[in-house]
DNA sequence: ACGATGATGAAC
DNA sequence: TTCATCATCGTA
């Protein structure tokens, strides 16, 4: 059955945080109305190290939240228009966060935090049920199990060099820290 | 290929 | 206080 996903989930490395997310639910609620949706695209940024991270400028006001406890939200707008929904990851003081970039019917990070009606009032929230946004797990242990073969890698999974981050540099625009869900 | 649109961080 | 930049998207 659907069960929230602890803080403990994401308390690890977010690169092994963010290819578990694929798979899993993005709960909403919206009034009276629940809304849930897999989450089929991520990104991970990880640490003042990483010159894709915005926690690469070390600490600012913006950034504070990324060196907070796992499984709080980062929400931040970009381009003067969108908002990017971001989940903490990682040991307090140590800046990560993994990016939704797309789920189920919603591919794109500012689309999904439109249609889901997320913005700067969850910023700082924890993905908990009683902030209205949180994450749930998938159906069910067999359907689980056509996600991972053998060795316990996810062969559903593509990894790909992250979207939009030419400015980190050779190096870090070209880490593969995008995980897709494939169909 | 480009404009909308505003927060952010760094420079001055 | 100004300035360039930007983890995007819809329209052309």
């Amino acid at each position: 059955m659907k069960k929230v996903i602890s803080q403990k989930f994401f308390n690890r490395p977010v690169l092994e945080v963010a290819p578990d997310l694929l798979g899993k639910y993005l709960v909403r609620k919206i009034g009276q109305k629940i809304v849930r949706l897999k989450i089929t695209e991520v990104e991970a940024y990880d640490g003042e190290k990483d010159l894709a991270c915005h926690a690469c400028k070390g600490r600012t006001q913006r950034t504070e939240i990324m060196y907070g406890e796992a499984g709080h939200f980062y929400i931040y707008l970009c381009y003067g228009m969108y908002w990017m929904l971001n989940i903490v990851t990682g040991e307090k003081n140590y800046p990560s966060a993994v990016l939704i970039r797309g789920v189920e019917g919603s591919e794109g990070p500012g689309k999904l935090t439109r249609e889901l009606k997320i913005d700067k009032r969850q910023n700082g929230f924890p993905a908990l049920p009683f902030s209205g946004l949180w994450i749930e797990g998938g159906e069910d242990p067999s359907s689980r199990a056509k996600l991972t073969t053998g060795r316990g890698q996810k062969s559903a999974v593509r990894r790909t060099a992250r979207i939009g981050v030419s400015y980190a540099g050779p190096i870090w625009s070209k880490k593969k820290y995008r995980f897709v869900l494939k169909k």
